[in-house]
DNA sequence: CCCTGCCCTGAGAACGTTCACAGCGACGAC
DNA sequence: GTCGTCGCTGTGAACGTTCTCAGGGCAGGG
């Protein structure tokens, strides 16, 4: 509001009798200094309610924005959200602060590639030490490419092709063999897959698990049981109603990540079907729901706390080859 | 990684055969720029890879940032989840970019107000153009009022004393009093009260409402029902758990708010419980739960495009009287 | 007594922008 | 012919830091 012009590190100097290099010395808490210097600069810097200039510090180069940036496709998806905390928690201790950016969806449902492009070009401009992504599938115009030349990236789930950086991996084949298998293993031979994007991403790798363990029970896939490209739980909701009215509907329903999960208990429970539910992702209140549900689960703000400790290092300067971990996907029952 | 210093408009010049002022006016799109002359800037800019250092630019007083920063509780949270989108929306169609800070809680369960005081210093020395708060209750040190003087800023769910701002407001009092009236309307005579902080915030107003109805309809809240402090959902469980042990039980909940709800419902799921729950925010899956639920919800996003639009419109200068915003609550029934 | 090293301090040049100012040619109005 | 005004461009001084350098005082060793 009306706001005077803030004290600058001249002014204290003058508040203070000394100089600025001192005053500088002191904010920085280098040794070298007199204490009755510093406390007396101390006292100036508290009088006049001195906050240092971060834009003038970071002028220099070399000098670390101490900022670190943040890009998911959509906060609302708790998975982000999580993702956010367990990086927000790391990148604090760690004296960072994190800019928050979604590249959210364009009407096609795809992934809004002008937006990415201006996000990258955001995040150079403002010269952040690194940047943690969920990356969209393809990296066609070689956006993060650019990106990862200019700047470490720490990728979460999966690595663009030909770009450099670290990946913090969810096990995402293995968890949705074992899910998969969970169901099989209780009988179900007519499984439905509701699935969102099929592309070369997450997607890919859960349906190539769901795949696996049915080639492993010596069964094949049936393709009027496949619907893949549902972007949200509404349409993974229809999608199941579609499944549900079959002639020979499924006893059992994969669903690809949380929000199908999530459209798919809709739909069983308003059709009152008999149908068990293997899901991938967390949901809320998993342990409520009136019909039977097993999750393949895992952390994600562990998935946070991992990436933002890889960016972290890799911005400390180790410059060692490009580091890959993956995170365990564990298999949780719910329902009667 | 290995990367080289930066192109800066110096680089640029030399490059184009032209001045440093002239670039800057073709990067800022100014007009008085011959067209010829900024075809050739631009394609230097292009064949440099040219971005505008922004540190540079922000140093010269005056010169936004671009740059608010939203600070909550807790991300985990999915009203804070949703609120932060609401607010990227906005801000980013603004131009803005939002900076994210949570304060997490201490150990006591209190918000940390060390934090608190460190996150206003840190956006002070940001120079952020405004800020979008979810307030702690109280501001005996005047940190929100420090912050205050400095840059604009916008409150969410309640505005601490003293301070000058704009708020967002919910309607806490109003929403609870007709969910409690639900409950009452449908006989219950015995109402267990879960819930969060008793301050002088959100809690205080929702119980404030609760009360009210009470009243209305010749009761009086009942000691032995009512669970204040509850942190988070396994702690609101346990409480549940609690209350149904009475000699003579509750027959219904309030639940304070969305953590309180989620302990609540498991708690009475897990005791096979006869008792219906009325929850203040939303919950996912509320129409597939187990229990006859009613809730009082409101829409979070919406909540964050109201405050963002409140501080972009502040920031871009008119400076009106402080503004409030009521967000309506609404009541949403679900369950058999 | 001089030299060397250690504290402590200050002067002043960057860092990469923006912006006020000045300058110049062309053109129209008087 | 002079005086604006308009369109375009360049010069150079900020902006608030950090950092290199230099220098002075003081202690201790030769």
């Amino acid at each position: 509001m009306g706001l005077g012009r803030a004290p600058t590190m001249r002014d204290v100097a003058e508040h203070a009798g000394v100089s600025v290099s001192t005053v500088s010395r002191v904010v920085n808490a280098e040794k070298y200094v007199d204490p009755v210097t510093r406390a007396t600069v101390e006292a100036s810097v508290a009088a006049l309610g001195f906050l240092r200039n971060e834009s003038a510090r970071t002028l220099r180069p070399g000098q670390r924005t101490a900022t670190i940036a943040l890009v998911v496709e959509d906060l609302t998806n708790p998975f982000s959200a999580e993702l956010a905390h367990g990086v927000e928690i790391v990148a604090a201790a760690a004296g960072f602060v994190v800019l928050l950016l979604s590249t959210g969806r364009d009407a096609l449902g795809d992934r809004d590639q002008v937006r990415e492009k201006e996000i990258v070009g955001e995040l150079l401009r403002r010269r952040v030490d690194g940047v943690l992504m969920v990356p969209g599938d393809e990296d066609v115009e070689g956006r993060y490419a650019a990106l990862a030349e200019r700047a470490p990236v720490v990728f979460v789930d999966r690595l663009p092709k030909g770009v450099r950086g670290d990946v913090v991996l969810l096990d995402n084949a293995g968890g949705s063999r074992r899910l998969t298998q969970w169901l099989l293993d209780r009988g179900h031979r007519r499984i439905g897959y509701v699935g969102g994007d099929r592309g070369a991403g997450t997607g890919a790798k859960r349906y190539s698990g769901f795949r696996a363990a049915l080639r492993a029970a010596g069964m094949r896939e049936e393709r009027e049981l496949l619907r893949f490209n549902q972007h949200s739980s509404d349409e993974a909701r229809t999608a199941t109603q579609d499944l549900l009215a079959l002639p020979e509907p499924p006893t059992a329903l994969f669903c690809d990540n949380n929000r199908m999960t999530v459209g798919a208990l809709l739909a069983v429970h308003r059709a009152r079907a008999d149908v068990v539910i293997g899901g991938f992702d967390a949901v809320e209140l998993a342990e409520v729901l009136v019909d039977r549900v097993a999750l393949a689960t895992y952390d994600p703000v562990d998935v946070g706390r991992q990436a933002a400790r890889l960016l972290v290092d890799r911005i400390a300067g180790t410059d060692v080859a490009p580091r890959r971990t993956t995170v365990p996907v564990v298999l949780a029952e719910f329902g009667d």
